[in-house]
DNA sequence: TAAGTGTACTAAGAGAATTAATACACTTGA
DNA sequence: TCAAGTGTATTAATTCTCTTAGTACACTTA
C-alpha cells in the first residue's frame, strides 16, 4: 500500500500520514473503503502498532479517515477532508495576520502583498522575498 | 542589566533575547551605546559565555546589534531594527498566505478575513503610532 | 606584548519526542 | 457464548534534538 524510507529523517508516524494523505487526495483510495487494520498495516510495514494507530488519529483529526471502534477505519467522503484543510489553513492564516498587525503592518500593505501572492501564482512555496523598501 | 528568571521553562538565550530586545525597543539601552562583553555579561547572570553569545548572535540576526570583532557589540540605530523587524513578519506573513493559496483558498475569502483581523483591533488601544511608510 | 573583545568547535547533560510493550474494550459471526 | 477481528489507553524504553558548558582560536587596541 505505501512504502516507507528509511533514509527520511522525520518520524515515520508523520511520513505515513504524508503518504496516506496523499493517496487519498490523489483517489488511490475510495471514499468509504475500508482502510487497513492497524495491525495488518503494521505487520505490513514491520513497524509496532501504536505507531500506525498515531498515523490514523492525526489523519482523522484532519478528517481524512473515520473510525468505528471494534470494525475498523474508513475513507471519509471528499468534501469533509477538503472543508477542514480549508478550514485549518485559514485559521492559521487569520493568526498570522493578527500577528502581522499586532507587529504594526498596515492594512494596506498586507493588501498589496496579497495581490501580489495571487498574481504570480506560480511558484512552489516561500515568497518570503518580496519587496517592500 | 537585566535578571533571569529560572521558573521560565524558556532556554536562557531566549530569555536573554527577549529581555534585551524589550530593553532595546523600550530605549533602555541607547543607540550606538556598547553592549556588555560576552564575558562580563556571563559573569554578571552566572552563565556561560557561549549563551551570552548566541542571545547576541539573534539580536544581530534581528538587527538589534552590531558587532565589531575584537572591539564588541553595539546597539543599532532604531531604522534598522525596526525595518528588519517589519520586513521579517511580513516575509512570514507572505509564506503563509502562499500557503493558503495552494490549498485553494480564494482571494477574496483572504480579504474578507484581513478586513476582519483588522476591524476588531480592539484588544490594544495604546502605542498607536502606526507609521510604517 | 598583554588584556580586552568576539568566534568556532566539540562534548556533556537534560528533556522532549518517538516508538515499543502490554492490557483493555468494542463488534461481529460462528 | 466464544473467538477472532477491530480500535484504544497506559506506561516504559529508547532515540534524538536542543541547550549549555568547556576550551582553544582570532582580532583590536593600548
Amino acid at each position: 500500500m505505501i512504502l516507507l524510507d528509511y533514509r527520511d529523517k522525520r518520524p515515520i508516524y508523520e511520513q505515513m500520514v504524508e503518504k496516506l494523505e496523499r493517496l487519498i487526495v490523489s483517489g488511490g483510495l475510495e471514499q468509504g473503503s475500508k482502510m487497513p487494520s492497524v495491525r495488518g498495516l503494521a505487520v505490513d510495514l514491520a513497524v509496532n502498532p501504536n505507531t500506525v494507530q498515531r498515523a490514523y488519529t492525526l489523519l482523522e483529526q484532519e478528517g481524512y479517515l473515520y473510525t468505528v471502534s471494534g470494525r475498523g477505519s474508513f475513507v471519509a467522503p471528499e468534501r469533509e477532508w477538503r472543508d477542514g484543510q480549508l478550514r485549518r489553513v485559514l485559521a492559521e492564516w487569520a493568526a498570522m495576520t493578527c500577528k502581522a498587525r499586532d507587529a504594526g503592518l498596515a492594512q494596506e500593505t498586507l493588501r498589496e502583498q496579497l495581490a501580489a501572492v495571487y498574481s504570480r501564482a506560480d511558484t512552489e512555496d516561500n515568497g518570503a522575498d518580496g519587496d517592500m523598501g
